[in-house]
Order: C-alpha cells, then sequence, then structure tokens
DNA sequence: GATGAATGAGTATTCATTCAT
DNA sequence: CATGAATGAATACTCATTCAT
C-alpha cells in the first residue's frame, strides 16, 4: 500500500516534466506560467507543488535528467572499444540526431540560459558536460594510443573544442533557420576528422 | 541654436544604452528593471522614455548597434588583401577579445537569447549574422583563388561552421567557466587552420 | 460535491460588481482604482481577476446586467394588458423610483460615459435602450388601437421621445441639484401624457 | 507696447481652447494628453502652462465660455417680444443646430460629465443652465401674460422640463446613432407646444 | 492526494507639470 | 515669451505560491 506511492510520485513527475519542457520549448522558461505547466499536464494549478516545490525545481530536474542521460551514454561505450574514433564520431552523430529535434534543440537552448541564472541548473548542466568531456577526452586517449589521431594533441583540450562545437550548433539552430542538422551532420564528423587528423594526411 | 537636439539626443541614448547594457550583462534582460536601468543611468523613471519607447527597444537597439559594428568591420577589409586566410584568422583573434570581455559576452548570450523572443532582435541579429559570414565566405573565396586553402571547400559552408566554432565559444563562456578564452585563442586559429587546409599537407 | 463552483463563483462577480458600482457611483469609473474595488468586496488585489478579466470588464458586467433587468421589465408586461397607456405611465413612475437614488443615477451615467470609450459597454446600452423603446412601441400601439392616445402619433418616434425625457431626468440630476425625482415624477406624467393626449381634448 | 500682450495672450487662449475643444471632442477629455493639445495648438509642451495653469483649467474655461454664450443668447432677446411662445420654440430650433454638430454635441457631454467631478466646471455649467431656465421662464410668463400658453403652468418648473428634453436630445445622440436632430427639430417643437399648451385646444 | 480560490509582491509605462536654458 | 528635457507619482495586471476544504 505504501509502495505505491513513489511509484504514482515518479509517473506523476514525469507527466510535469514532458508537459513543462513542451511548454518551455514552445514559449520559453520565462514566458511559461505553472498554469500553462498545469493545464498540459492535466492536473490542477495548487497540485503541481505537490511534486515541485517551485517552477525553477522543474527546469532543474529538466536539467540534472539531461545530465544523468549524457553520463549514462558515456558509460555504456565500451572502453575496449576497438575503433574510439568512430565512438566520437557517433556520438555527433547522435547529437545531430538531437539538434534536428525543434523541441529539443529549443529547450536546451533554454536550459542553457537558465545555467546563468540559477546555480543549480548550472550545476547539472556543468556536471553533464564534464562528463561528456571526460568521456570525449578517454576515447581520443585511446584513439591516440591506437594512431588513429594526431598524438600530440591534448585529449581534453579537443574535448573541450569538441564541445564548442556542439554548442555552437544549438545557437545556430537559434540564430540561423537556414541550418539545418541532418544535411550538416556529415560537415560536422569533418571538421573534426580534420581537426583530430594526423598532420601530413589529408581528411 | 535652438535644435541642438541630435547630438545631446545620441549621448543620452548612448549613456542609457551603456547603462543598460552594464544591467543586462550583470543580472540579464528581464530581470533588469526600468528603474534600475534609469538609475544606472542617472536618470528619472519616466524620462527614460523620452529616449525609448520601452525596455524592447533598447535591447533592441543594442542588437541593432551590434550589427552595424559587424558590417563595418568586414566592409573595412581590404577587398584585395595580399592574405585573406590571414584577414579570417585575424577576425577570430579579435572576436576572442571580445569573447575574453565578461560583460561583452554576457551580453551577447542575453541578446542572443532575446532573439527567440523578439523578433526586431531576431533581424539585427540575423543580418549581423549575415553580413559576418558573406564577408567571411568572400575572403575564404578569395584564399581559395590564391591557393591559401582546400579549394574543394564550399566558402559559404565554411563560413557557416566558422560561424558555428565562434557561437560556440560564447556558449562556452556561459557553461564552462573554466574556459578561458585568452587562452583559446590559438587554439581557434589552430581549428579553423586545419579544417580550412589543403588536404595532404599539414596545419 | 466538487464542482460547487458555478454558485459561488457567480455570488462572487455579484459581490465584486456591488462593491465596483459603489465605488464608480462615487468616484467616478476611471477614478476608481482596482485596488478601491478590491479592499471595498474584501479580497486581495489579485483575486479581483479570477472573476473579471480586466477592471473594463466589470464595467461591461454592469451594462449588460442594466440591459437584461430593462429586457426583462417590458417582457414582463402582459402583452394584452387592458391599459397600455397606464402601462407606460407606470414605467415611468419605475424610471422615476430609480433616479431618485443617489447612487444608481450617478452609476447610469458612468455607464452612459463609458459607452463612448467602450464599444462592449456601446452594444449592451444599445440593446437596452432597444429593448426599451421596442416595448414602449408595442404598448404605445396598444394604446393607440384602444383609442387611449391620438393615432396619427407614429409609435417609434413617440418611444424615441420618451427615451429623451428619461435621459434628460438623469442628465438634469448630475446638472440641476434642484431636480428632485420624487417630487417630478407626477410632472413626467403629465408631460408624456399631454405629448401623447388626442388633440381636441385635455390632459 | 505693454497693451499688445493682453491680446496676443487672449489669441493664444483661444487657439488652445480651439485646439483643446477639437481634441477633447474627438478622444474624450481624460484621454487627450496635454502633448496633443499642444501638438494640435502647435506649441511647445511647456508652454501651453503659461496660459493655463492646469489641464482642467481648459475645460474650466470651456465651460465658462458656454455659460457665456448662453446667457448672452437670452440677454439678447427683446423683453417685450410680441411672441414669446415662439422665440421659446426659436431658441430650441437653435440648440438643435448645435445638436446636429457632432463635435459640438461630443464637447457638451464631456463638460457634463466633469460637471460631476470639478467643481470649477459645475459652477459654470449650472450658471449656464440657471441663465438657461431664467430666461426660458421668463419667456413663458410673458407667454402666459399674453394667453399663447396654460395660464396653470409653473413657468420655472416648465422651463425645468424643457432642459430636461434639451439634456435628453444631448443625451440621445450619444446613446443612439439612429438619432438626427436635423430630422427630429420638429418634433421637439412639437413636444414642447402641446406640453405647454392650453387644455381644450389641439397641437 | 486533489482542488482551485486566495494571496500579494512586483513592474513597465503614462502624463501633467516644472524649470533650466 | 518659448522650448523641450526632466520629473516622479500613480496604477492595472501577472503569476508563483499557499492553504482551506
Amino acid at each position: 500500500m505504501r509502495k505505491v506511492d513513489p511509484e504514482r510520485q515518479q509517473a506523476k513527475r514525469r507527466q510535469i516534466i514532458e508537459a513543462a519542457a513542451d511548454c518551455f520549448a514552445r514559449r520559453g522558461f520565462h514566458a511559461t506560467t505553472t498554469a500553462e505547466i498545469c493545464a498540459a499536464a492535466g492536473m490542477s494549478p495548487g497540485n503541481l507543488f505537490h511534486y515541485f516545490a517551485s517552477k525553477n525545481a522543474i527546469i532543474e530536474a529538466i536539467a540534472e535528467e539531461e545530465w544523468r542521460d549524457t553520463a549514462a551514454y558515456f558509460a555504456a561505450i565500451d572502453r575496449d572499444t576497438p575503433d574510439p574514433l568512430e565512438a566520437v564520431l557517433s556520438f555527433l552523430d547522435v547529437v545531430m540526431v538531437f539538434a534536428a529535434d525543434r523541441s529539443y534543440s529549443r529547450l536546451a537552448l533554454e536550459v542553457a540560459a537558465e545555467t546563468l541564472r540559477n546555480p543549480v541548473v548550472g550545476t547539472s548542466v556543468a556536471a553533464g558536460d564534464a562528463a561528456m568531456r571526460d568521456g570525449l577526452a578517454a576515447l581520443l586517449r585511446q584513439a591516440a594510443a591506437r594512431g588513429q589521431i594526431d598524438p600530440d594533441l591534448d585529449p581534453a583540450q579537443c574535448a573541450k573544442w569538441i564541445a564548442v562545437l556542439i554548442d555552437g550548433v544549438f545557437s545556430r539552430l537559434a540564430l540561423d533557420t537556414g541550418f539545418d542538422p541532418v544535411h550538416e551532420a556529415p560537415m560536422l564528423r569533418r571538421v573534426v576528422s580534420r581537426f583530430l587528423a594526423k598532420p601530413g594526411r589529408g581528411a
């Protein structure tokens, strides 16, 4: 009888998070009212606060979820993969698939914007970011060991610049309506490949 | 003798824009109240509206100024520069100098965020963005003609990805406190150089 | 058990309307602040807007209520009353009773003033006005058929001039503090009686 | 040299009054800003206050002018006119001519509305009203003496009800767009004639 | 748990009026 | 006299959050 609660609790939280994520993607975090979220989640205004202490707590949960997903992605990569460079490039393909989802990319920008204002969001995003960079750096180290990339490159710094590219893609989506992730995905592979390639040989 | 206004008018607008830009950079556009801007600009609450019709109009003016500066930068580049590739890389250095200014980079992110909500800001930012990409593409075309870069690359698409990198740098500044533009500037040069370089030769 | 709202909702709206009507009568529509209305209705500033979307919506509701009351009054008159002329004159007595209520007459003037600015109010007032004139015209037609009034008169035009007199009474109340509706009621009867009377015979 | 000032002063005041009257008629007293009046009068915002101490002072001046005009109208009527009844009815025609002027009738309503809020306006309007009723009462007394009207009527009370009719006409103009003063003028004559007529004879 | 009515702090903007030039 | 920049008080409305039922 008691164990049902935590389950329902989680189900409701998911329901709210999904409704809110949708609202945030469409109208932005600040422009979205709690009333809108409640309506989208099919619940009463007061009830929301049984599940989240505040509107901020919702975007904090979204940011944390994002972080966990990223960490899980890299945790799932085989540490002894025979082709670590391809693992990096595959990750970029995955990123571009997400980027192609208008709703996801909008939400990502909203979360990024909240980073500047909400330290809790900032912490989660930073953690997810660190997980990604660490994961990439580890793969790059392996790639270097296997002779797939320029051994003179600093894996951590390269991971940082891959992150720059990923962030840049999401910014582009907001600023340049002509930027199509599906179409540009091969180019991202190429930019990164050339960047990592050993000098003296072509892409 | 009577109509000395235009000058004073412009001076006041500058004063307000600078005060507002500072507030926006510190606290964000939405969190900044008009009262704060007035206080920072040393004027009474009502007086602000003699110079700007609304709070939105201020950030619109900032966005437009930014656009004009960008356009002016590229308009000033010698069309027959003997080293167009270096012109591109020099521009990246300039970008990194701006990026190193905390206040500037914060403001840039606020403007970018407003892009999604305020179409006037969106238009200015898009215009500045187009000016930058067109300017870069022109330089890349010259660089290709002079054999400085891989002739197989599409100048417009390369300009687009340089824009991705620049946007990414500004995003990084918000997300990763360990990202130091001064220190990373050479890396940006290197990433772009390698990306543009003719295959078969090193950076 | 849950949705007992409609009743409470209506009760609250009434409460607000009455508080607002009182404020409008005392201080005028524009001079009345929403805070005053809330205070008079015994509720918090924000709560008012659960019941009315705006301050304008309140006076619109008042105007509509007025219109419905007028329409209801005439709908309730027996279409086969044996003395239609007396029905007209009785209506004038009722009008004068309302006019004698300082609060009511002030409010009526405020509503009339809003007619010029707020089209929603204008529509309701026009509808109430039309209902009154149609009702009066119908009675005058019956009165003519029964030989109670001059058969040469145009019922619609007579109704219009009775409306002129009624409007005039309310204007008088504002302009001439010496105008006492209770005392003047018989005179209104007399003016209208003489106006409608068959020529060749006295009032 | 000094005597020119009072003249210019008066000219400027007229100019302002006319510009303001036009604005008030079009947009209403409260909705009209002093800036609009200044623009319409072709002067700077500050300058207005050299001629009128406040916005209220302008409508007060308009109300006073109205009062003086009314008083002058009745002062000009020959005290020994052979046909005082016709003088009354002619006055009604004049009223209807004014009523037909949309701008004038709107302004009259604005002034009337201010009566409730501004005691200075109230005093002027009351004075004008008294002048009109006194003038009418005097004429009615003469008409009674000459056997033109029912001798049993109280001249003051009749004047009061004529005022009711006039006020009513102006109200009608605001409420009923189908009320055409030019077309209704004969009816006003008829209503008043019947009202004043000796019993036992037709209109 | 659920409801939705109630709260009340927070804010951009307007505009009559003043006053230095 | 004229200008128009400056003032600052005043106000409708929003919305996250609480709480009685």
